[in-house]
DNA sequence: TCTGGGGTCCTAGGACCC
DNA sequence: TCTGGGGTCCTAGGACCC
């Protein structure tokens, strides 16, 4: 590192990991400051999005329901989850409904039961992504090295970043927080460390609204004893193995051996969870990605049989195939891998992909693609969900050129 | 009355090429 | 008469994340 010039110490590697705090949840409160401390289900997907201003309609039919009024609807008009019929799942609760033991990824049907009276509410996508591309963009402006995790989610590199280095990076935390709260009304909690791992962890340290900074020589005391599921890849497979081994926390993954992991958990992954385990990830603070793949998918109101079905599936069916058509449109890329997805009411999950020689976003060649996929696949069976998929994407206009064509082997002999 | 939707990355076997 | 490996692409499934 260039120091000697200045003499001025060399600069730290400082991570922050940002999270908004129950950000759907906070999103809906903002439009309906009415339900503040009430029972509220966020999500659901099938409920229709009119539902509540059909009923407000109903119930006031003298007053126009516009986006003006949205705070001031009376609390008995929202939907009750003991209303809803439907296979959502929730994508979060308040916590007043969490008290009744609903939480996020919870079945709707299984939340009504716990809580019927909360209140329901569809998740207002647009809204959320507003939402999101503002407190992103006040972020970049103060710290422009910036990658997305999702809607909710930050990594901010703060190592170049003026102030980025006072008290380890709580005083440009404090800063980003304040900001995002003067901008969008929303809280957030945030950890700062050496790396990204350790930055994850340590944004769930104090929440909501908190600011956790960890230096290396913490590992020991704050990262050790946390549980092996909190490392950001350790899921519930791994996490059970790993128990099974009688490995819980972090600090006894940190005592086995690299080589016994290797031998137990494979040659990449064991190396990584001994690597994590002592806290060590260089992965870099990623601006910018290109998609892989686009896809759409949905599970339907009841199981569907192909024999059965055939008019509703081939509609469906058609209509995925659009979707992922218009979302490659609109965002200019084309792909040359198409494929299906199908989940059958047990839950097994089969996908079926064929590579074609050229690249498309046609709404008919995908169709006609991901239809002779979907000849490979048992439909005799009891469908749950259907997913269609465009992969090997390019963007339009930077397609790499065809493959030279095979020799005709016909013409050889 | 169980269990959404949209992604990424990894593994492993087979085809095919050199 | 027989035997290599390395490399890449393709496909299917699975773990994991938000």
């Amino acid at each position: 590192m260039l120091t000697g010039v200045t003499g001025s110490p060399p600069l730290l590697r400082r991570i922050a990991h940002l999270d908004m705090d129950a950000f759907f949840a906070s999103v809906e409160l903002l439009r309906y400051p009415q339900l503040k401390g009430l029972p509220v289900v966020i999500g659901g997907g099938r409920r229709r999005e009119d539902d509540m201003f059909a009923r407000l309609r109903e119930a006031y039919p003298e007053r126009e329901w516009t986006g003006d009024d949205l705070s001031r609807i009376p609390v008995e008009f929202f939907p009750r989850l003991e209303t809803y019929v439907g296979r959502g799942v929730a994508t979060t609760a308040t916590y007043a409904a969490r008290q009744f033991g609903v939480g996020s990824a919870m079945g709707l049907m299984k939340a009504a039961k716990l809580c019927p009276q909360a209140i329901l509410l569809p998740v207002d996508f647009d809204e959320v992504r507003r939402i999101s591309r503002l407190f992103k963009s006040t972020i970049r402006e103060i710290a422009p090295v910036m990658e997305d995790r999702g809607v909710d989610e930050v990594y901010i590199d703060f190592t170049d970043v003026p102030g980025g280095q006072r008290e380890g990076g709580r005083v440009l935390a404090r800063l980003i927080q304040k900001s995002i709260f003067q901008a969008t009304g929303l809280t957030c909690s945030l950890g700062v460390a050496p790396n990204k791992l350790i930055a994850k962890m340590a944004s769930e340290f104090k929440k909501p609204n908190g600011i956790s900074v960890v230096h290396t020589e913490d590992l020991e005391a704050l990262i050790w004893p946390l549980p092996c599921r909190k490392i950001n890849g350790v899921g519930p497979k791994a996490d059970a193995k790993l128990q099974g081994h009688g490995i819980h926390t972090i600090g006894e993954l940190a005592q086995r051996e690299r080589a016994w992991l290797v031998e137990h958990f494979g040659k990449s992954y064991g190396a990584w969870l001994h690597e994590v385990a002592w806290g060590r990830d260089e992965r870099p603070v990623q601006t910018e990605s290109e998609p892989v793949s686009m896809s759409r998918e949905t599970t339907f109101d009841r199981d569907l049989l192909a024999s059965r079905d055939r008019t509703e599936l081939g509609a469906i069916f058609t209509r995925l195939c659009e979707q992922v058509a218009d979302d490659l449109q609109r965002k200019g890329y084309v792909g040359k891998t198409i494929g299906v997805k199908l989940r059958y009411d047990n839950f097994q999950i089969v996908t079926r992909d064929s590579t074609i020689d050229h690249f498309t976003s046609d709404a008919a060649s995908i169709r006609r693609h991901a239809g002779l996929c979907l000849k490979r696949v048992d439909l005799t069976r009891r469908i749950r969900l259907l997913g269609v998929r465009v992969g090997s994407l390019a963007k339009v206009g930077e397609v790499p050129p065809a493959p030279e064509p095979a020799p005709d082997l016909a013409q050889l002999f």
